[in-house]
DNA sequence: ATTATTCCTATAGAAATAATAGGAGTTAAA
DNA sequence: TTTAACTCCTATTATTTCTATAGGAATAAT
């Protein structure tokens, strides 16, 4: 289960996807979304430090993808979010980290079979684009 | 990512599957699995009342699975301890709850991506049996 | 100037996590 | 029949995470 946090972030930058060519605000956002205003704000400052958006201030200000969403994946958003993706973190490429009560990794089947979730896992979340994402939520105008 | 006791409670029944013979006694499985006594102990009365081990008291007692370990599931496991694996419950088949913040559930993009998910999970966690972890765990004895 | 924005810091209630503690009841074996 | 090894039950607690909310300072377009 991830946390309303990571959805609310999910939600926000396929909005963010499908309004590619304009920057939009927290506000805006907030709306489409119905997301709470103060969380989402917290969030896009979560996104935008960790580089996957822009924000530009002041008066028509707002935010707007780092990239094209054809290059940036729902993977990418939950693990700024949420940190890695895989359920224990001996199973984590992106954070491993060793378990204090398994004596031997290798020979370990709990292991084993996160590491096998976690491909399962990325095997979605990587691969699917914002752009693909924001097409989705479009086919139903 | 899940949490410590769902963790536990896995290596909890891969030890059990691989002595499938034998009752096993809470301190020896906490021995066995380096995990503490008296959590442990909780953790086995959660599985116990979800009927996936059975016990017997007293002297020479302890716990046992319910079933041959051939026909019970990580899955299962997990469930048992941490609810349903969907990444949100409008993705959930056995804890399908409504997103009260999205509009058209069909249209969805955040859905369909966790409908996708968890069934990329599930073709993982839904398959291995514990017979197949106990037979992992035993490749280096 | 005015207004619409992001940005920053601080606060906070609620829930979940991860245990620990102590003892009552049960049962097999010595 | 005693005793030791168990499960079982009920609390308690510390820590962390979740889910926000509040208020105001900095910034930029008009
Ligand atoms: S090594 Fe992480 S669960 Fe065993
Ligand atoms: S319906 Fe659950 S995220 Fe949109």
């Amino acid at each position: 289960m991830i946390s309303n946090k990571a959805k609310y972030a999910l939600k926000a930058m396929t909005i963010l996807a499908a309004n590619q060519e304009r920057v939009l605000s927290a506000q805006e956002i907030a709306k489409k979304g119905k997301i709470p205003y103060k969380f989402l704000e917290a969030i896009l400052t979560d996104l935008k430090n960790r580089k996957l958006l822009r924000s530009h201030r002041g008066a028509s200000g707002g935010y707007a993808l780092a990239r094209p969403p054809g290059e940036m994946t729902a993977g990418e958003v939950i693990r700024a979010i949420e940190g890695p993706i895989a359920p224990l973190l001996c199973a984590s490429l992106t954070g491993y980290r060793r378990c204090e009560d398994c004596v031997d990794e290798e020979a370990c089947a709990v292991r084993s079979l996160m590491v096998d979730s976690r491909a399962a896992l990325s095997s979605v979340l990587d691969r699917r684009s914002l752009a693909e994402l924001a097409a989705f939520s479009q086919l139903k105008p």
